[in-house]
DNA sequence: CTAGCCTTGACT
DNA sequence: AGTCAAGGCTAG
């Protein structure tokens, strides 16, 4: 150890003598050599952190973030598949290198989060100082996220995305190749509206992200439509099966009579609508009088279309009275609303059925629809229906619908609109 | 399906 | 030539 002064001074004539300095570097380098050689490829050179997603260690940079060999693959086999994930533990997993088979969806939602884009894709080296910030970036976020989240809690919930500014930032990208990948030309079904040719500020002003808003509306509408979705569905299938007659005594009550038996039935379903309508994002903020608007306009459509699988095999099973089984049927129909609006709404049901919309489209479809309102000056309401238009084109391109399935829609759409504007005229009439 | 290792090819 | 990410391959 000592000596190793003394040899320095003689070094320059006599051969070269190992310092203990280069000697520790050198057994370091040997070690680190073996250490290599024995666990082969596996160790890096280079230390990239943790990942992203899981917090394993990053074997580089994949799709734009530090992430490992596992979440690499994760995400490269979910986006060449474009599968539905479904969490079956609340939406809300952990994911850790130990956890992360464990649940599909939350480790997609974390490669997401994590900003895992397409739009990163690339190949061959980064430079060093790109790939420095990225690792300075994400070392920043790990400290952050470490120090605001409650240990014991796991990550937040994926509806609560919109408040992580930093992953808005990284998955601006991803919206927009996602925005790219549609292959619809929206603006032929939903006039003024044309994704494809939508600027980047636009993209950049959704500031939820797509996919997220899309489970928002989703999860909203299970809640939501439980009742008609499973209490009145379970019955009307029942009775559907048993050939059930409707109470044709009601055929012989006038209209106002009958208007008044159920009118407690359909306030019931005109104020859960109006509830519903409120939670969905972005309405809930709308102006009293915007959101009045929305309501007068289209809480009709809203009802109908939450209850359109009530509809079964040319009847109408959406129940008056539960316990009595009093359903909403054509005859019914015929004397509240009159045979014209009755076969239109009926016409519509079936047309609408065929098209076997899932209920994940649904809850899409409804936001986009009922914030298409062209009788109110609302910036607010146009923004939200460019956002939900978006949010639909998405949607439909993940299920893969073509143009034909589109034009079915629009057509049906219209059926029902028309109808809708036909009766309101009639009212104003009247 | 997962994830570690390998090959390919883009980039410095 | 060296580096590094994407994607392929495959045992588990």
């Amino acid at each position: 150890m000592h000596e190793s002064n003394s040899q320095l001074g003689q070094s320059n004539s006599a051969p070269a003598v190992l310092t203990d300095q280069a000697f520790k570097h050198l057994l370091d380098d040997f070690e680190t050599y073996n250490y290599n050689k024995k666990l082969k490829k596996s160790e890096p050179k280079y230390n990239f952190g943790k990942c992203n997603v899981c917090g394993d260690r990053a074997t580089g940079i994949h799709y734009g973030v530090p992430s490992c060999e596992g979440c690499k693959g994760f995400f490269k086999r979910s986006v060449e598949r474009s599968d539905e994930y479904v969490c079956y533990y609340g939406y809300n997993c952990e994911i850790t290198p130990k956890q992360r088979k464990r649940c599909k969806y939350c480790r997609w939602q974390a490669c997401l989060r994590g900003g895992m884009s397409l739009d990163s894709v690339r190949m061959g080296r980064i430079s060093r100082d790109e790939r420095d910030k990225i690792i300075r970036e994400n070392n920043k976020a790990c400290s952050a996220s470490d120090s605001s989240t409650d240990s014991a809690s796991p990550r937040s919930t994926p509806f609560a995305l919109d408040q992580n500014a930093n992953f808005e930032h990284k998955s601006k990208t991803f919206h927009q190749s996602l925005l790219n990948s549609v292959n619809i030309k929206t603006s032929n079904y939903f006039p003024g509206v044309d994704i494809i040719s939508m600027n980047q500020s636009c993209v950049e002003n959704g500031l939820l992200t797509l996919s997220v808003l899309r489970d928002k509306c989703y999860q909203i509408f299970l809640e939501c439509n439980y009742e008609f979705d499973h209490v009145h569905y379970e019955k009307a299938v029942k009775l559907a099966e048993s050939g059930g007659r409707p109470h044709e005594h009601f055929s012989s009550m006038c209209k106002k009579s009958i208007i008044e038996r159920f009118l407690p039935a359909l306030q019931k379903n005109i104020k859960t609508s109006i509830d519903y309508i409120r939670k969905l994002p972005g309405f809930g903020s709308l102006s009293h009088k915007e959101f009045e608007h929305v309501v007068i306009d289209r809480i009709f459509l809203v009802i109908t279309l939450r209850v359109a699988k009530l509809f079964i095999d040319g009847e109408f099973y959406l129940f008056l009275d539960l316990d009595e089984g009093v359903y909403f049927s054509r005859t019914i129909m015929n004397k509240a609303y009159g045979p014209n609006l009755t076969n239109d709404i009926f016409e519509f049901l079936d047309k609408f059925n065929q098209l076997k919309l899932t209920d994940q489209e649904l809850s899409v479809f409804i936001p986009a629809v009922i914030s298409s309102i062209d009788t109110v000056n609302s910036d607010e309401l146009y923004n939200l229906n460019v956002y939900y238009k978006k949010l639909l084109s998405y949607e439909f391109s993940l299920k893969k619908r073509d143009n034909t399935f589109m034009d079915k829609l629009k057509y049906t759409y219209d059926l029902l609109s028309d109808a809708m504007k036909r009766n309101r005229e009639v009212d104003l009439e009247a």
